[in-house]
RNA sequence: GCGGGCGUAGCUCAGUCGGUUAGAGUGCCGGCCUGUCACGCCGGAGGUCGCGGGUUCGAGCCCCGUCGCUCGCGCCA
């Protein structure tokens, strides 16, 4: 061993010991006649010090000391002169007595501290230094954590993890694939899972019962500071349960890991239907760690001859408590942000309900005091409130305001990092409508998708409703969602041959493609499958929520940056024509 | 595919109305310093102002194009 100690470890009850230590030079303060350097590892720092009355060849020998030097150093422990309170170690130091380079280092392109000068592109192509960092270190710790309590509490429940295979088939379902071409069988392409979803089921068929992986899945789709092209999943699935059971297990672990991780009890979920949260939120996934619910207008605003709300189909607002404050220059930013190309809106009207009980509204040309009060009245409103409201086509205007709330929100100091509010939304639709829109692959256009997957079960009973009004067919599908973060979804399955190949014949398959691509699983079905149903939890946003950064790539050690490229080893790269013509595949670009 | 922001010293940034030799902090190098821990003091080196073109007597600054990074929209069962 080059070490008998960590440099985090050593305390005043160790005074007098020879010890040995290996680490990296933090820092090195040269005072003359004495030098004292800071030496790092994983576990912490630990004060060097020389004096040129103990050996001044060996002083001489530590001026030469460089950042992030390796060194060895062996030498006793003493207790220091002035001591240093911010550290754990500060109490004592090293007198060295001998001192070893393992390695020199050139000067790194950034400070390694918790506060670093770095900018995120120069940190993403040195990663391995961004990595000693304290910050980063600590994130990952966090997601080791996460990760032992996660299979600490499933293994305690019987699930048994599997692996499941990454070179796998591609489907015109979902997200695009990843493809890998195959030399063997030339012409030929395996996908990279999108998640294991198909092989999770056919586990159950085979009488796993309960089955979970931390499991890396793909995605070529275009990437967000929560969105990786390569992220990770708790997979989960189980076997003779209905949605109950499952809510109940994954409340079960996700209590779990708050109560191991964070220490904080997190009370039982509530249970909202998709349908409330689109009503009161305007979003699948509210963030319920403040109230600021919707509150529809039409009936109260509509004929009093102000256009903007006659012409509109749906009027809709929400009301900030006690931001009647506002200043005119406020309300402006705020008109300027819904009116953002991302968001949309083409305006946005207020009411102020000030401390002396008027109200003063942006459209006071149409609307009385009594008619104002009214509103009011509707958004339980007080003194000192202010409304806001937005008007328009229904989806637009609800996706509007529910940016708009979340601003609000943030502005008003309600989205507190330390606070977590976790709940399940039930009840999504089975199916939604794709518009034969261009910004779609053109197989996707005008026609019913999957809002989860196609392997999604309807409520039982729906399915009448399946062929009359497909779009009304309720799904067994539920997603946690915690503090407006959708941190995992899933659903009870089909597992019944007839009504799986029912699905994809209303997705738009002939039943020829459905039997050449998910042929496998149908089949399957015929052979005693069980009911089933599962789950899976975005592991990096789960991280990412727990460490309070809004950005996953905080929480993985080699992240992708926003264009899909590893700047480290600057992938992906071309390959070699030899490479290409082994695969018989011909580049088109060049 | 689209929109916003950014690109100036190793790093983080400032740079006014287009006008002298492009600055600061930090890091780096050298010197001094025996209790520092954001050590201190003195000195020094370090620049293709992302790249290409244009306007102008003159461009870091204005215009056009392009590349890169970043945040978002679309997309992401």
């Amino acid at each position: 061993m080059l070490r008998t100690h960590t440099c985090g470890e050593l305390r005043l009850s160790d005074i007098n010991k020879e010890i040995t230590l290996s680490g990296w030079v933090q820092k090195s303060r040269d005072l003359g006649g004495m030098t004292f350097i800071d030496l790092r590892d994983r576990y912490g720092i630990t004060q060097l010090v020389f004096n040129e009355d103990w050996d001044k060849a060996l002083c001489a020998k530590a001026r030469q000391l460089s950042r992030e030097f390796v060194l060895q150093v062996t030498g006793t422990v003493i207790e220091r002169e002035s001591k240093n309170k911010n550290n754990p170690t500060g109490e004592i130091e090293i007198k060295v007595t001998q001192l070893k380079v393992l390695n020199d280092a050139v000067t790194p392109p950034f400070t390694i501290e918790d506060d670093t000068d770095g900018g995120d592109e120069l940190r993403m192509k040195y990663r391995y230094l961004d990595l000693r960092r304290n910050t980063v270190r600590k994130n990952l710790e966090l997601r080791h954590r996460l990760a032992i309590e996660t299979r600490n509490y499933l293994d305690s429940k019987n699930f048994l993890e599997v692996e499941t295979p990454v070179l796998i088939k591609s489907t015109p379902e979902g997200a695009r694939d990843f493809v890998v071409p195959s030399r063997m069988n030339q012409g030929e392409f395996y996908a990279l899972p999108q998640s294991p979803q198909t092989f999770k089921q056919l586990l159950m068929v085979a009488g796993f019962d309960r089955y979970y992986q931390i499991v890396k899945c793909f995605r070529d789709e275009d990437l967000r500071a929560d969105r990786q092209p390569e992220f990770t999943q708790i997979d989960c699935e189980m076997s003779f349960v209905e949605q109950q059971d499952i809510l109940d297990t994954f409340e079960g672990l996700i209590k779990h890991l708050f109560k191991k991780v964070k220490g904080i009890d997190i009370p039982h979920l509530p249970h909202m239907t998709y349908a409330d949260a689109m009503k009161y939120y305007g979003n699948d996934k509210p963030d319920t760690r403040f109230e600021m619910k919707f509150v529809e207008l039409n009936d109260l605003v509509k004929g009093k001859g102000f256009p903007v709300f006659d012409n509109a189909t749906f009027v809709v607002g929400i009301c900030a408590k006690g931001a009647a404050d506002y200043t005119r220059k406020q309300i402006d930013e705020l008109t300027e942000f819904v009116k953002r190309p991302q968001i949309g809106a083409t305006g946005l009207v207020y009411a102020r309900y000030n401390a002396d009980g008027t109200i003063k509204s942006s459209v006071d040309k149409f609307y009385n005091e009594e008619e104002l009060k009214k509103w009011a009245t509707a958004f339980n409103a007080e003194a000192g409130d202010l409304i806001l409201i937005l008007a328009g086509e229904k989806e637009k205007t609800q996706k509007a305001l529910s940016e708009l709330r979340l601003e609000m929100g943030s502005r008003l100091g309600l989205r507190d990092k330390n606070k977590y509010s976790c709940l399940w939304v039930v009840d999504f639709p089975l199916l939604e409508w794709n518009e034969n829109d261009t910004n779609l692959l053109e197989s996707y256009r005008g026609r019913w998708v999957a809002k989860h997957h196609p392997f999604t079960s309807p409520k039982p009973e729906d399915i009448g409703k399946l062929k009359s009004n497909p779009g009304e067919v309720r799904a067994n599908a539920y997603d946690m969602v915690i503090n407006g973060v959708e941190i995992g979804g899933g659903s009870i399955r089909i597992y019944n041959r007839e009504l799986q190949a029912q699905m994809f014949d209303l997705l738009g398959f002939t039943k020829e493609e459905a039997q050449e691509q998910f042929g496998f699983l149908m089949n399957a079905f015929e052979y005693g499958a069980p009911p089933h149903g599962g789950l899976a939890f975005g592991f990096d946003r789960l991280c990412s929520l727990f460490g309070g950064s809004d950005s996953i790539r905080d929480f993985i050690a080699f992240p992708k940056n926003n264009s899909g490229r590893d700047m480290m080893i600057d992938a992906p790269s071309a390959i070699s024509d030899e490479q290409l013509k082994e695969l018989s595949i011909t580049s088109t670009v060049k």
